[in-house]
DNA sequence: TATGAATGAGAATTCATTCAT
DNA sequence: CATGAATGAATTCTCATTCAT
């Protein structure tokens, strides 16, 4: 394998976002993706091993991305309320931002036991962690409840951001603009459904509430 | 009789549940579920036009009982709080219930662009609907706040349920109990993570806050 | 195989010939002539070996038929030029009336090493001597050359009368009636293309011509 | 280079020719073509796009080669009646020399609805319009009757040394030889089967004869 | 006799991957 | 490093035929 700076290993990895995004990464056929990065068919397995490893550097490549930039986006909030919201809004602006590959997470690396099963996903876990890290640090600054389980609530947090961009990226037109939808979900978490705080009922997962 | 009352188009039904929830849709052969189902190869094609009828099939019969099951258990509380804590609890004990299943709605549902783009998935979208329902009666109650967008909400919560899923579907072992995590999800939408009122901050997607 | 006086036998015959020509022998499925017989697929082997059979049935069915009224068309005429006239008239009008038919002949029972290798189409070779006798019978009475090989002649006259069939049968509107073609072909074998007698040369296929 | 100067491209033809004439259309693999052509199953598609392809390819190809030739062979001869004679001496020649392509002319291109009906076979017609030139010629000339049909005889003269190779190709041995038959059968459109003018009866197809 | 659901052998075609140039 | 022609394993689907009823 090649390394990875030669300009031909990123025309693969955006060719295959491309290609993927369009067919699927079953239906996708390898001599398409050569043929979008203009790349003999060989070509692809000088960089690649294989065609999982399209896919797998593709999501690895995007996700490191991904990361660095809603790292940077989070630490520039101080107040964890806040950061909850950037969360959302980075989120869905990334996925309005890379239709291609917002696509492909949503659809394809979830399809087949090489990517969710056997392929340990460190980078996503990472990711998810940045919503666990806010919430205990919520916590440990009183401003969150501390019966919140953050390995259950980071979960839920981003299924809810992750459920909204699958709508978005199956549809063709947004219902609903960015903002909008980022303010609503982190509204959700942060405030509740309820109306008033008198109803605040029994606390979420734990036999004796809240103090 | 080729029709689906014959005992051998739920046998094909659920081998196929089986073989796909194991080697995935792609990789599963069609000689695999007619081996599972004690059924001859051409078999399969007496009662499924191919190999992708399968899945759709199989999702269908799957989500008409799921969705029965859901409708009951929902009208047997009055309290929309307490509907949103059993539409949780109800969905993650379907879960465990049948992994299989799950394994195949999570992961090889969201694979082809013929089920998640080309597929009209009507089923999933009145299951969606039932969380939307319950929003908007809680909104007519004044039980909980206007400002929440009932197709946002509800896609917010059933991916959060969701996530959390997939979690374990993916994982061997379950890290918490059903119950749990039931009542920590519907917590977080009905109360919010904050820890007390003061906090409420700016009502989520609406410029001038509550009242 | 029952009798072949039973109205099934001939139900299916006639349903495949429908069939055969429609499709062709090889994209005919039995179950087709099934459907076209109004009969149950299985009921088809208890009339019919296989499916060759049934094409070879056809066949021979269609061929005494054709031979019998051929018989006795010929004997109507005495003279063995009228004779021969008569044999083309016959045999075009024939392929007029039972299209079908004649498309199997033409195309279908051509087509494989079953029918014109393997099976000795003794109707067939009956068919074509009734040429030859007539040929003979002429020099017998002096009244054709005797150079004539009848053995070639009947050939070359079945395969012309064939052909303009063949072109009647595969382009959907006919360019030339019926009698004109009898008329024509016998005529070319009778008289020649030549415009008179001056120019009749060497006799064919002898080295010492006529005399 | 995937085109029809590679070798490649007459390797798979010839197989295709031997397999064919051997087995039938039908009943030849694409594998056994592949086989007797020294090259891998999926190389054949690179050349053509089915096994159905093979089949015209093949086809053409044979024509491009026998019309050529035919046209350099009747050119050579000035008189029409020699050049009747050299067609039919020279068709049975090519039939000899090539009994597999022959072969699969008479047997397997007449199978099937792709090549009888729905392909139009342009280079046979052309063939077809090399007799009718040369009777037209003949009629111009004064030589050949006016009456006569071109479009007709040409069907008719060569139905009849198609069939006579029909004989050749499905029985083992050769009970003529070709000298003999072509001069026969040429003889036979040219001179009539009549014994002497005298004998030349109504025009063929024309109610009022030649007068 | 008649049925038609079930069978399973069989074949065309695709496409990831290799390797000689 | 790059190419792309060649490979051949792998798999869906068809359909003639059977046989229990």
């Amino acid at each position: 394998m090649k390394n990875r700076n030669s300009n031909k290993y990123f025309r693969i990895i955006n060719a295959a976002t491309k290609v993927f995004a369009r067919k699927g990464f079953f239906h996708a056929k390898v001599s398409d993706i050569a043929k979008e990065a203009h790349v003999a068919d060989g070509t692809i397995y000088l960089y690649f091993q294989n065609k999982d490893a399209i896919l797998i550097s593709l999501f690895e490549e995007q996700m490191k991305a991904v990361l660095q930039n809603m790292e940077r986006q989070i630490s520039e909030e101080k107040d964890v309320t806040k950061k909850i919201e950037k969360f959302a809004l980075t989120h869905l602006k990334l996925i309005e931002l890379n239709k291609n590959m917002a696509e492909i997470i949503q659809v394809e690396l979830r399809q087949s036991s090489k990517f969710m099963k056997e392929y340990r996903n460190e980078k996503f876990l990472e990711y998810l962690n940045l919503i666990g890290k806010i919430i205990e640090e919520g916590q440990n600054q009183g401003i969150f409840r501390k019966e919140i389980i953050p390995g259950i609530a980071k979960r839920a947090f981003f299924g809810a951001l992750d459920e909204m961009s699958r709508f978005w990226v199956l549809s063709s037109r947004k219902k609903y603009d960015i903002e909008t939808a980022a303010r609503q979900i982190s509204g959700y978490f942060l405030y509740g459904l309820l109306r008033n705080s008198l109803e605040r009922g029994p606390v979420a997962g734990v036999k004796n509430p809240q103090e």
